[in-house]
DNA sequence: TAAATATTTAACAAATCTGTAACATTACTC
DNA sequence: GAGTAATGTTACAGATTTGTTAAATATTTA
């Protein structure tokens, strides 16, 4: 599965280029030379990764980072800044924008390469694909159904977001609270031992007859999907 | 594995709170007063990052950088000024100097530590890796794991953060209050002597037949993770 | 070598953390 | 609108972890 990346260039020599070389490495590509008409396609289409140059004419890349970064649904998208050399003094202003890379124009495209794989390693987790699957667990994200060992299993929304979560990174350890941000989001004010409770009937949903308990507790710390 | 800092600051008190906190905070850190001999000390060091007071009285910091950033050698380690209030005009000209970063004095600590961060994770992608290793010792801090030789070790919550602590900069011996501060936490209260126990414990949870004893004792100071 | 100093370890009580049942409340379905 | 399902909270038992103490052991000093 290739991740998908979005670019926001509007010197057409180098998006060009850019769209060869990255589909050329087997990535999807988007595009737009227009920053006003970039943001919301970036919120619909919510790429892997965003390539973002810095001084756009219409909407400029500092301001559309700054939005991506306040808006919950696209945050966690990481941006990569292309600033020209003459801009370089407002480095430190794009630190608060929270762009995760810069790289100065001109760039050596190998270099680019590298961030750009060392940022998607990072970020894993947000490239989904429509079935996950864990040992004898499988997710089909599509018809929402979840199975074990072939066998159809039910669950309730909130278990169903759970696995969902847990699945993209099955030995990963999240705490309490890292899952509520994520399962429940981070506006809602829940406590943290309702988790608890959540898994319990999580556990007991997915458990069946002759099969692994798969959900690790770690004790002062969270949970993982792993036996 | 923990990046390196070095910081040149003539003005004690400030080098030894950004000393303090950077090594509360995991880092390693280099350090001295006095330009003259920074210059070749970071050369020999090579750094990950190097905090440099704008305005040092022998051979002031924008030379500093300037030298830094024409040798060959050390031009890719990240640099972050220090620049007093009212050489705030300044910036432009230490623009040139080509210094990744400016910080104005007096800075909050936190902001300092978010620009440090930002910069190495541009450097250093992974500085504190997922995974630590030291001889036949591992640690995944993914799934919170600990494996010895390849066979898993259960380990208490306090047990797994003392040895990722110390396995951040193995060798490095920290002393009994050291210990608590980071793996404690400092507004607790608890005797000295309860790190004893706990390293006590730490071992004999990490000491598996046929190996090495991996942690050392160092009279009247404190411990490392050493054989 | 004895005394002084420092560290290791076992034992135990106190504190913390987790699993789950029970219940109240809210949201949904027919 | 009644009935059903889902959700969040609480309480409590049981399990694990933690800090302290004190005695045993080791190391240094005089």
């Amino acid at each position: 599965m290739s991740a998908h990346i979005f670019v926001v260039e509007d010197e057409k020599p180098i998006l060009t280029l850019l769209t060869y070389n990255l589909e050329k490495e087997g990535y999807k590509v988007s595009s737009s030379s227009n920053g006003e008409e970039a943001l919301p396609l970036i919120k619909e289409k919510k790429p892997d990764l965003v390539l973002l140059d810095w001084m756009l004419p219409d909407l400029s890349g500092i301001k559309i980072c700054q939005y991506l970064k306040q808006d919950e649904k696209v945050k966690n998208i990481p941006v990569i800044m292309l600033t020209a050399k003459g801009e370089e003094e407002d480095k430190v202003k794009g630190l608060n924008t929270g762009a995760e890379d810069y790289i100065t124009k001109p760039f050596s495209f190998p270099e680019l390469l590298a961030r750009i794989k060392s940022l998607l390693k990072r970020v894993k987790p947000n490239i989904v694909s429509e079935e996950a699957t864990y040992l004898d667990l499988k997710i089909d994200r599509e018809s929402m159904k979840v199975f074990r060992k072939e066998k159809e299993i039910s669950l309730g929304p909130k278990e169903y977001k759970l696995l969902d979560f847990l699945i993209k990174q099955p030995k990963r350890v999240y705490s309490r609270e890292q899952l509520l941000e994520h399962v429940w989001g981070d506006d809602i004010n829940v406590e943290s031992r309702t988790v608890d409770v959540h898994i319990t009937r999580l556990r007991q949903s997915i458990n069946i007859e002759g099969a692994k308990p798969l959900i690790r507790t770690v004790r002062s710390a969270g949970y993982s999907l792993e036996n």
